[in-house]
DNA sequence: GTGAAAGCGCTAACAT
DNA sequence: ATGTTAGCGCTTTCAC
């Protein structure tokens, strides 16, 4: 079965009775056409149910899609979620689509989405960084593409980067603490060679050591446990418990 | 500052001293091309950086973009996000993108992100449904788009649509409620004209009045309030308060 | 196995 | 204010 011809500016010219650029300028800039012409060519355009081909008006003017593509890990990390609403609440206010893909959290996986979102032409790519190299992008940001690392620093890559406080964050918490009397502080952690890990044990480190209690070694639990295990456990091992433990996920 | 050039294929096929089409096939049938000829090209587009341009692929072929649209109300809504993560799952496993929009739960906002989405060519479109009528995507249903409403059916569009078994399983709540002895059963849940909600409160009128329980008008209490200040006030203002009580959210 | 010409739907540049 | 020509980057004929 034949399905009806999807109608191009040329229908609507024809219908409209005026040449295809001024059926194209009426979409373009309004302003320069008059408003008679104006109003036949939007009518001709809504009997033929025409809608702008986006494609080819990217492809001919040689910019980008009105889309920023985000690139994530994987989709059930709930911070992820609530990066991406913010993300798309900005955009949609700029007339802005999201386009999203996940990695997954494979190398892999990482560069074949962005490529797919790129060779899309989105007019930016954001992305938390996951594989252990972004390099493979910096020929994109030569080519003017700006590539913005969230959460995460960007490695290998000339990349401006939306990042916590992760260090300062976990010191303060330590040192509030410590402030409460607590001594055996425990820290407990994915192993995951994650920035923000990094950071977060590194301000936790700081401020005990700051307190006079620099050899946290055996107070840190490095493991892919849920919390509670390890808690347990932590609690379990060692002839003084902490006193106050420390669960930093993952995000 | 000038930026350097987007290498094409062109560039590409000019540098491994082949046709330009040769170098196309490379990407779309490969097994067409000579092994010796395909690694020339394919060092060559490594040199450039070559990234094929999806919009003039996609324009030429007269198809789609390996894309597909979801539209949603309001990205806040962790429903909301569990269905956009279930979707990007199976989507990526088949080389798709997704592109995520939200109508901010306004009747214009669907429309006009509807519109983005399809401009972009996307080759499905996923929707919850919030304005009152979608009979704007008619057209492009019959240009061959499959529509696809998802959690609440479309209205006025004649689109497939993947619901859940709200009414039987609100039945089968009150139902259980009944059976463990409960007689005054309160239903909370805020008023939106809201097809799930429509099904949720028959399901649990069904099960009252099949227990021979069937005015239900003073234990049904519809507003907006958050469910526990709902809670609150249903057992303060009745006389006879309930013994079990529904909270319904949306989604 | 490879190439030349035409054209997808649109807009920039230049008319008029 | 409106029209003409050319061409974005790619793929589809149809050649060779």
């Amino acid at each position: 079965m034949a399905l009806p011809q999807r109608a191009t500016l040329d229908d609507v010219a024809r219908l409209a009775g005026v040449s295809r650029k001024t059926a194209s300028r009426v979409y373009s800039e309004p302003e320069k056409v008059a408003a008679a012409t104006r109003e036949q060519v939007l009518a001709a355009a809504r009997r033929l149910r025409f809608r702008p081909n986006t494609l080819a008006r990217t492809l001919r003017r040689g910019g980008t899609t009105p889309t920023v593509g985000l690139l994530i890990g994987e989709m059930s990390n709930p911070f992820y979620h609530a990066v991406a609403a913010g993300i798309e609440h900005e955009l949609s206010a700029s007339g802005l689509t999201l386009v999203m893909g996940s990695s997954d959290d494979t190398e892999e996986g990482e560069e074949r989405v962005a490529d797919a979102l790129l060779s899309q032409r989105v007019a930016a790519l954001l992305m938390i960084p996951s594989a252990a190299d972004q390099s493979y992008l910096d020929g994109e940001r030569q080519l003017g593409t700006p590539v913005i690392a969230v959460d995460r620093p960007a490695r290998n890559l000339l990349a401006d980067a939306v990042l916590l406080q992760n260090r300062a964050g976990a010191r303060q918490a330590a040192e509030a603490l410590l402030n409460a009397g607590h001594r055996r502080i425990a820290y407990l952690a994915s192993p995951a060679d994650i920035h923000t890990q990094h950071e977060r044990l590194a301000g936790y480190r700081e401020a005990m050591a700051a307190a006079g209690l620099g050899d946290t070694a055996a107070l840190e639990h490095l493991s892919d446990d849920v919390v509670e295990d390890a808690v347990a456990r932590a609690a379990l091992d060692t002839a003084e418990p902490p006193t106050a433990w420390w669960p930093a996920t993952t995000g």
